[in-house]
Order: C-alpha cells, then structure tokens, then sequence
DNA sequence: CTGCCAGTTTTCGTATACGAATTCAATTGA
DNA sequence: TCAATTGAATTCGTATACGAAAACTGGCAG
C-alpha cells in the first residue's frame, strides 16, 4: 500500500528519476524494470510505469524490450542538438541577463571561482559540477518558461556528452574563461555580449566534442 | 478484448487523437474522458489512459479533474512560442530548402496556387488549408528531426491561435504574397531568402495575433 | 432569490491478474 | 566445438476492481 502523500506517486517517481537522470546518477548500464522498482517504492508498478514511459516519451530514457535504459545519442543526434543549443540558447542567456537576481549573481561568482580552481587542481568533476551550477543558474532565469523547457529537455539527454567533452585539456582553460566573461557580462547586465558568449561556448562544446571523436576513431 | 492489431492499441489511439488535434477537428468545449472513450474503441481504459496521459505531457492536451480538453494557452504562453518560432522556424526552413524534392516543389506549388484564388473568393478555410499545406511540406523537408520535432511539438498546441490569425484581414494579402515569394524562394533554392521570409512570416503572424487581440479588447 | 452544506456521481490513481511476445538458457544433434 | 531448437523465465500490454478525491445536485437556511 502506498503510504499517503499528497502529490500523486507516479509523479514522484517520475521527479525522482528526472533528477537523477539530470545529475548523471545514472549510469550507461543501468536497467529499469518497472516492478523491481515498484518494489523498492513499496507500490504496484503501474505508478512506476507511468513514471519510466513519460520519461522514455520525453527523451530521458529509452525502453527496450527488457526494461528501461539511457538512450544511446547517435552521431546525429548529438550534431543536431547542438544546433539547436545555438539557435535557442545565445538568445535565452540574453533574455535571462536581466532576470538575474543578487543571490544569482553571488551563485554564479561562487562557481566561476570553483570553475578557476580547476585549472590547478585538474580536477574535472568540479569543474563540471561548476558548470552545471552556471548553467542552471541562468537557465532558471530565463522568463520565457517554453524556451527554458525546450532547453531543459534536451540537456538532460546529452548528459553524458557534455560530462565526456570537458575531459578535453583542449577545451579546459577556453572554458574556464568563458566561464570569467560570462560571469562578467552577466553581472554587467550585457545581454549582448551574453549572447556572443553562449554562441561561443556552444561552439567550444561542439568542437570539443568533434576533437573527441576524432580521436576516438584513431 | 482488443482486436488483434500490429501496433499496441495505446499507441494507435495515440496516433488518431494526435491527429484529429493536429488537424484542428477538436473544439475548445470537447472532453474526453478515458472510460468513454475506450467503449468506443472496444477496449478497457487502460491504453486510452496511456494514450490520453501521454497527449497531455506534451501539450496537446490538458489534464483537468474532468477529462482531457484542449489546452487554454494563456496570452502569455502564446508570446514566448512565437518567440521560439522566430528562433527556430527561419533557420529550419533554410535547413530544408535544399531537401525538398521535385514533388515537394510541385505540391507547394498547387499550394500557393490555392493561396491565390482565396484573394478573390476571400474563403479563409482553403487559405487555412492551404498555408497548412504549405508549412507541413517543408517542415518535412527539415533534416535536422530534433529541430523538426521540436518545432511539431509547439504547432499542435497554437493551431487554434493560427486559424484565427487568419481571419485578421490586414494579413491576408501580406500572407498570399509571403507565400509566392517562399515558393519563388525554395524553388530557386536560396536557402538564405527563405531563411529571411520565414522570419518575416512569423512576425506577420505575431502582428495579425496582437492586433486581433487588441481589437478584443474593445 | 441566493448562498451554503450533505449526499451522490464521476473520474482518477493504484492494485492485481493474465495472456502474449520476447529473451535467455540448456539440451541436443551435427 | 558449435549451431539450432525448444522450454523456461522475464517483461510488457491490457483487463478488471476498488478506494479516494473532486465535482455536481438538491435541499435548506438566510
């Protein structure tokens, strides 16, 4: 019996797989069956099964014909989503320069300085962790929500991408100090200089990604 | 019990009411509720629950206490997707224009024709049909699919925005031109005029909704 | 006539059950 | 040793049932 609370448990379940997924919990060889999850819920699995369905339907997860698991990205795919990153994601920063907060502001010094740390330590899960806290920090302050939500949907799917391309030296001190001119222009509230910098750092992430390959196919 | 079908009966409901959406043949006052409409399909509530569940996760539907009824997009929401669609639209169809084949040419051709003719028999419902015809043609031709996709997901939802954008007047013979001068343009492949003209066909439709709602307002 | 309250109805979320399809595994035959 | 085939196990889709919450309805008091 499901204990009581008061929003429903499929959407629960859906929250809290959301986030793990979107901070990259879950790993490639992961399996999600839904009644060994039901089980853990201490619920039937059609709750569960709401949950793993709506996430497969929004790109989340993949359901195969033993359970669900994270969707492997295609070649394709990933090229076509960073295309979308530079159409949407310049224009958004912008829109979101000027929703930004102080507390928002202190957020992003916060990981900028944590970002700079990395470029000594080397240590690239904080450097990760500090964009992923830049990141989300303007993307919830962009007021236009059907633009955010565009965004937030296919961010979660190349998780794993996004993790692996800062593992590039290449790209490591480029990001670093786009992360610093960002910070800066953010705080300047120069939503144009913003937008050239998202362009430019999407552009940085593509490339990375491009290096990547390339040499994964040596 | 389901007939033997191919394809999973949820999916298959999904198929029709995401297509009797998309196709405007849903008004504002229907109600679907997942009983009643598994008695017509002959199967239990389940798969149309899934079905239904599913619509309204993305957007074509709105889960009320009540049964499943067309989206009321707030003035709000309808802003920011036209500003996702002077984002994407443009870019996409750009994408497109080299993509499109002979036959694409030919049914936008036909297209614009009946554009055309509605100058004269000012009947909006062909004109409607028409700039469907039209938009569904290249949006097919896009290669990128996460671009393609993501621009269908917002479409369904404003159809209703559109067909009574239609009615203002003012843009019907700005329309009728807009669409010869894309039919030139996709015809002669330059990717570039398209690209500019979809940019102007978006903000035509952003004029004909602001003045329609200015105009209901007195 | 109008606004509030209790009973009824509707609808939804979840539980459980079963058949079908798919995958896995083990045994058999070459 | 390896491939094929057949039986078992897994997983999914769908059916049915039940309790809870929300909405409607009718009567009652102001």
């Amino acid at each position: 019996m499901p204990r009581s609370a008061k929003r429903h448990m499929k959407d629960q379940i859906y929250d809290i797989f959301l986030g793990r997924i979107q901070r990259g919990e879950i790993s490639h060889g992961d399996r999600f069956v839904d009644t060994a999850v039901a089980e853990e819920f201490n619920v039937s699995r059609m709750p569960v099964r709401d949950a793993l369905m709506r996430l497969s339907h929004e790109g989340y997860l993949d359901s195969t014909t033993r359970g669900f698991t994270l969707p492997n990205l295609s070649m394709r795919q990933i090229c076509e989503i960073f295309e979308l990153r530079r159409l949407l994601e310049p224009r958004a920063a912008a829109l979101a320069t000027n929703q930004l907060t102080d507390e928002d502001i202190a957020t992003l010094t916060r990981a900028v300085e944590q970002s700079e740390r990395t470029l000594e330590t080397g240590d690239i899960e904080s450097l990760y962790a500090a964009s992923e806290d830049i990141r989300r920090t303007w993307i919830m302050a962009v007021p236009n929500i059907e633009l955010r939500d565009t965004i937030l949907r296919y961010m979660a799917q190349i998780q794993a991408v996004r993790m692996a391309t800062l593992r590039d030296a290449v790209a490591h001190e480029t990001l670093v100090d786009l992360h610093r001119d960002m910070l800066r222009a953010f705080t300047a509230r120069d939503a144009a200089k913003v937008e050239l910098l998202l362009l430019r750092y999407v552009l940085a992430g593509e490339d990375s990604f491009l290096r990547l390959k390339a040499r994964a196919q040596d």
